[in-house]
DNA sequence: TCCATATTCAACCTTCAGGTTGACCAACGG
DNA sequence: CCGTTGGTCAACCTGAAGGTTGAATATGGA
């Protein structure tokens, strides 16, 4: 299953889940020691974590009783190479980019069917 | 104010809204034009315009009756930045986006399960 | 075997996002 | 003036997001 743009967006637009993703950036952590920081539930904690692994942001293996949370960029570079077409700032691949833009605008309001 | 993360990364997250955008980046529009491709009430369009404009990825100036939109692109550069900080990888990669641009017209209505 | 630790599940609550509709206001063209 | 067009406002509905709590499910260690 992979993520959509929705999915990545709206898992980055939650600060917690920033901040997760910031911590993740150090090492690889355990669940219950990404959610030690937090004044927050054990349980919303591993919620956000879901959510950022449903956005392929993360990734989730269990070795014993612990799991490990591990950072997984590519998502996030997805989702920064499609922002970076509405800048002028950096080059882009106009041809691409405008078979792209031709998709997007036949199916406007994607019914995530 | 300056628009947060928050607010720009959960405006980039409805599909609707990424239309939008795209929409913008060719020209700039009058409101009802914006929202005629859309199968979508007038009003509910102009509550995504509002969205995208307090995010600040869009201005809206009104001449006459009729109220302007233009992309604002600035306001992306801010949440790239946030974005390539979680790259090792270089600011751009064209590999990356054809990548993307390979799955997103291969399964375009992802069903985000 | 028994208890502690790690994590999720299920049920629930509250808030908010996204949509509708209909009334409303502003500006333009006779 | 007057009707039409462009756009917003206000009230409302529905569903989902983000949080809580307490029970449930491994796994590890003594």
């Amino acid at each position: 299953m992979r993520p959509s743009l929705d999915t990545v967006f709206a898992a980055l637009a939650d600060p917690t889940r920033r901040a997760i993703l910031s911590m993740l950036l150090e090492d690889d952590m355990a669940v219950t020691d990404v959610a030690d920081p937090f004044d927050m539930s054990l349980a919303a904690i591993s919620k956000h974590l879901g959510i950022l692994a449903a956005a392929g942001l993360i990734s989730q293996e269990k070795r014993g009783r612990v799991k490990w949370c591990k950072l997984e960029p590519d998502a996030l570079r997805e989702a920064s190479v499609w922002m970076q077409g509405f800048g002028q700032f950096e080059p882009v691949h106009l041809d691409a980019f405008e078979r792209f833009l031709a998709q997007e605008l036949d199916a406007p309001a994607d019914p995530a069917a």
